[in-house]
This record gives structure tokens, sequence and C-alpha cells, in this order.
RNA sequence: GGUGGAGUGGCCGAGAGGCGAGGCAGCGGCCUGCAAAGCCGCGUACACGGGUUCAAAUCCCGUCUCCACCUCCA
């Protein structure tokens, strides 16, 4: 069964057939390092990592994601000026914290990671290029900027159906210079007040990279002229997307193939702002929830819905994310860690559910139909079937990036299990104790014993096999 | 003004003409010494008003509300 995705230029579901079969080159915009990523900023991430995982594991591509940086930007600048810090440490600290970020939530690094700044001279190029075709222009005024003529290019506004005449002026639009108010920078001249380290020379003048110029150059360069999926946030259609496909096109490349755009996560119905302060930076979340959650959290909606953020939904993410986790523990007595070999099949429902457009929901409904199997089937005695469900749910989870049993989550490294097991002799030794009292009815001892292990954040579970313990995952800890 | 998206049960969130996706929370039951976990059962939801149809959350007409983008936002 072929894949289908939802392209934002033709507004329609499209089978997904790569420029190169077998193989599939993806470009998605990454974030521009002014700050630390709030949880919202890195849904992007974690959606194209699905699209990713699924294109790999559900089909086979050997897949190129290529996934950039803005380093350099109007914002970064005047932040690191009011900061007395210069912009590129400013900016690399952002990075730094992002790539933190998005590794905690478990999303696999991207094939390559080019930086805006490192690419000024396939940006000329282009330029020139766009120059010659009359596409765009120098300011008259001598300011080192180059635009893009939009009024050159009939077919400008194709990718946001949207009539230039239809636009209203950009308010910040500077004209000077400009043949059309609605003509966009491909490069900025250097100006004076900002740092000589912000300036690059070019034919036209120093200066520094536009925002737009660098995802085309930057995408020509690693996936060729032509590449099958463009993606980023949907904020970005325009005039980001709708710019580079213009100034790509019209240098004449083909770009992309597909456009793929995500929603963004809301709080109280309005996009997650920047301005929210620390509690929703991801370095903070990730402390006071599990990863894992988080990653779950984002993970669930459909990429093209807003997910509402409130307070407690992760909480939630978490029971689930436990239920899941809960089954395999039973279900793989002993195996702490799993990832799949490559021969679990997927589930009938959950493939059609991904090949629809990546749906992630009836996807999740495939795992949690076959939990609940798989509880079934252990408590009817029939290991080899839950062997078998929790392999194929393992393999499910992956494709999500929500499997519990992956080493991602297991982020202590040895310490951290030399803890566990040190931890897990001593409760072993409290756990001989309850059931020794329990063998003896004795029920008052047994129940202190249990008491006395959840007041330390322990939780015991009786089965069959006799006690297992676990960390409470709760709050406070 | 232009271009899009959306309103679904207590909450989140799928679906897009016909047996109530799924999760979380809640209630009842089974299991358990008691729990926990698990399992079983319990909901008559689709913004509003009309209409089409044997059948509408889904199609049509109208209305309301919310959100986003319109030149440096994931």
């Amino acid at each position: 069964m072929t894949l289908r995705l939802f392209d934002s230029l033709t507004r329609e579901l499209r089978d997904f057939v790569p420029v190169v079969p077998g193989r599939a080159g993806i470009y998605i915009c990454g974030l521009t390092t002014q700050a630390p990523p709030h949880i919202g900023h890195v849904r992007f991430a974690v959606a194209f990592d699905v699209l990713r995982r699924w294109l790999q594991r559900g089909h086979g591509y050997d897949v190129d994601l290529i996934r950039n940086v803005t380093d350099i930007d109007d914002k970064i600048l005047t932040k690191s000026a009011d900061a007395g810090e210069p912009w590129f440490a400013l900016s690399y600290r952002n990075e730094i914290e992002t790539a933190h970020a998005l590794a905690s939530l478990g999303v696999l690094p991207p094939t390559y990671e080019p930086r805006a700044t490192g690419h000024v001279p396939e940006m000329v190029e282009l330029m020139r290029t766009l120059v010659e075709k009359e596409h765009a222009y120098p300011a008259q005024d001598g300011s080192g900027d180059v635009y893009f003529d939009v009024r050159s290019w009939p077919d400008y506004g194709e990718l946001t159906h949207q009539r230039l005449d239809d636009m209203s002026d950009a308010e910040d639009a500077d004209p000077r210079g400009k043949r059309d108010p609605r003509d966009f920078a491909l490069w900025k001249g250097h100006k004076g007040g900002e740092p000589e380290t912000a300036s690059w020379p070019t034919p036209y003048g120093a200066g520094r990279p536009g925002w737009h110029l660098e995802c085309s150059a930057m995408a020509r360069k690693y996936l060729g002229d032509t590449f099958d999926i463009h993606g980023g946030g949907v904020d970005l259609r325009f005039p980001h997307h709708e710019n580079e496909v213009a100034q790509s096109r019209a240098a004449g490349l083909g770009f992309a193939n597909y456009w793929l755009h995500n929603a963004w996560v809301t709080m109280g119905g309005e996009k997650m702002s920047k301005s929210l302060g620390n509690s929703l930076r991801v370095s903070s979340v990730v402390e006071q929830y599990r990863p894992i959650a988080v990653r779950y959290y984002l993970t669930a909606a459909h990429y093209r819905s807003t997910i509402e953020y409130h307070e407690g939904s992760i909480e939630e993410s978490e029971t689930t994310v436990e239920r899941i986790e809960g089954f395999l523990r039973r279900a793989l007595p002993g195996v702490d860690t799993l990832v799949p070999d490559g021969t679990a099949e997927f589930p009938e429902d959950f493939r059609e559910a991904m090949d629809d457009d990546l749906g992630v929901s009836d996807a999740l409904a495939a795992v949690h139909q076959a939990v609940r199997a798989g509880n079934i089937a252990l408590d009817d005695g029939d290991q080899d079937d839950a062997t078998a469900i929790a392999r194929q749910v393992v393999a499910m989870t992956d494709v999500l990036g929500v499997n519990p049993l992956d080493p991602v989550w297991s982020s202590g490294g040895d310490d951290a299990d030399d803890t566990t097991a040190a931890l897990d002799a001593l409760v072993s030794h409290r756990i001989a104790a309850r059931s020794a009292a329990r063998s003896a009815r004795d029920w008052e001892t047994a129940d202190a014993i249990r008491d006395e292990l959840s007041a330390a954040g322990i939780v015991l579970e009786d089965t069959a096999a006799g006690a297992r313990w676990s960390l409470s995952r709760g709050k406070g800890d």
C-alpha cells in the first residue's frame, strides 16, 4: 500500500512517489536560535520525526532528512546587542539547548543540520542567478539589500493561494529601494551599528542572509534541485515558504514535490507564544514529567491538528504511557530495553492509519487494542501470544517514537543502572519479608511494609509470580 | 479586505452518510487477604437554525463563535 500525504500546495491527499525510487529527501525548517524552545516549538520536529520513521520502517525508504538552523536574524542581533553578548554565542547556546531538547524527546538526529551562516556562497550563487534572470535586483538606495521582484514571478502566491493584489502591504515594509512593497529581501545589507561578525561579502555589497534564501540554497545543496518533501510549521507557509518556492522556481529549480505543514500547540485556544516564561520550556517540562510522556503528548494528535495544552494534559499522557509500558513489562519479563529488529509485522489497521497521511490517532487506537488483547492473553496464561503481541506493540510505538522500552528513555546510563540494581537488592529484601508475612497471613505486617515502600516512592504489585516493584511516577519526586 | 483552519461526551482527541475510534477521568462488577495492575460493563457527544435522505456528526443552505497567516513565528 502506498503512503498518502496531504500536500499543502495542491490541498489534497497525494500518493507519495519519490524522485528517486527507494529514497526520500526531506527538508524541514528548523528553529531560529533566538531563545530556548518551549514545547510548542518542538512539535514540528516530533511530527516530522514520525514521518521519517514511517518512511523508513513502514516503507523501507532511505531517508535524507535535512533540518536547518537559522542562526542569524534580526531578533538574534537585537537580543545579543541588548545582552551585550556576541550574536553567535547567543545563537549557538540556544542551538545546543534545542538539540538537547529534541534529543530528550527521542527525536532522531537529522541526516545533517546545516546553519545559514555556513552557506553564504550557495546563497550568493542563487542570488546571482535570480539577478541575471531579472527576478531579483539590488536595492536602488545603495543599502546593500537585494530584493526578490515578486511582480516578475507570475506564480507568486501559488503555495498559499493568494493573489498579490489582495495582500495587504506589510506594515513594517520599508519601501525604500523596493520596486513593490511586497518584494522580500534575499539579502540584507550591512547596517552601521551591526557587528562586523554579522557581515559577509557579496557582489552586491557586504551584509547577511535574508531568512528565506538560506532554505532554498541549503535544500538544493543537500537534496538536489528537485526533492521530495518540504515541511515546517503552518505559520511558515507565508511568507517564508511562499518566498522559498518563488525564488527557487524562479531560479529554474524544481524544488519540493510535497509540502507538509504541521499545526501548533495552543493554550486557551491561542498559539503558544514566546513570552511564556520558563514553565513550558522543554528543558523544564522534561524535568517535571517523564520525557516519553511529553513525547507521547506531542505525538498523539494528527500533525495537522492543533494540540490544546492545559494543566494536566501531560500527566494524562503519562498514565497512558504507563498502561502500554505496564503491558510490555508484564509480557516481556526481564526485558529492560527492546527496539524492533525489523521482523515484526505491523498490524494492518496500524499500517492503514499511518499510510493515511500519518493518522497517528488511529494508529494509537491500534496500539491500545493490541495492548488490551495482550493483557487478555496474559490473564489467560497465553505467554506466546502475549510475547508476539508485545513485539508488535514495540514495533508500533517505536515508529511513533513512544516505545517505552527504547533505551533513549533510560537516560541515566550506567550510573542509573547501578542505582537501580542497588535499590533492587534492598527492595527485594523488604519484598521477601512481606511475602513471609503474607504467607503467615500477617496482613498488618505485610501492609506496613508496603506502606513503608510506598512512602519511599516505591509501588508494589502482587502478581502470580510474586511482587514486582517500580518507582512511583507521581508528582513531587 | 485577502487566504486558510476549527467548533465532537467531564477533559483530550479520531471519524466524515448506516454496528458510538482510542486515551484520561468517573461509576459498577470480576480478580485480590486488602490493594495495585489487568479484564468486563456503563455514555444515547458532534456550535445553532432549516433542508435533502429510508438513514446526517458526516451532504446542502443560512447563522453564530473561535483561531491563524497576510514580509524574519514551529
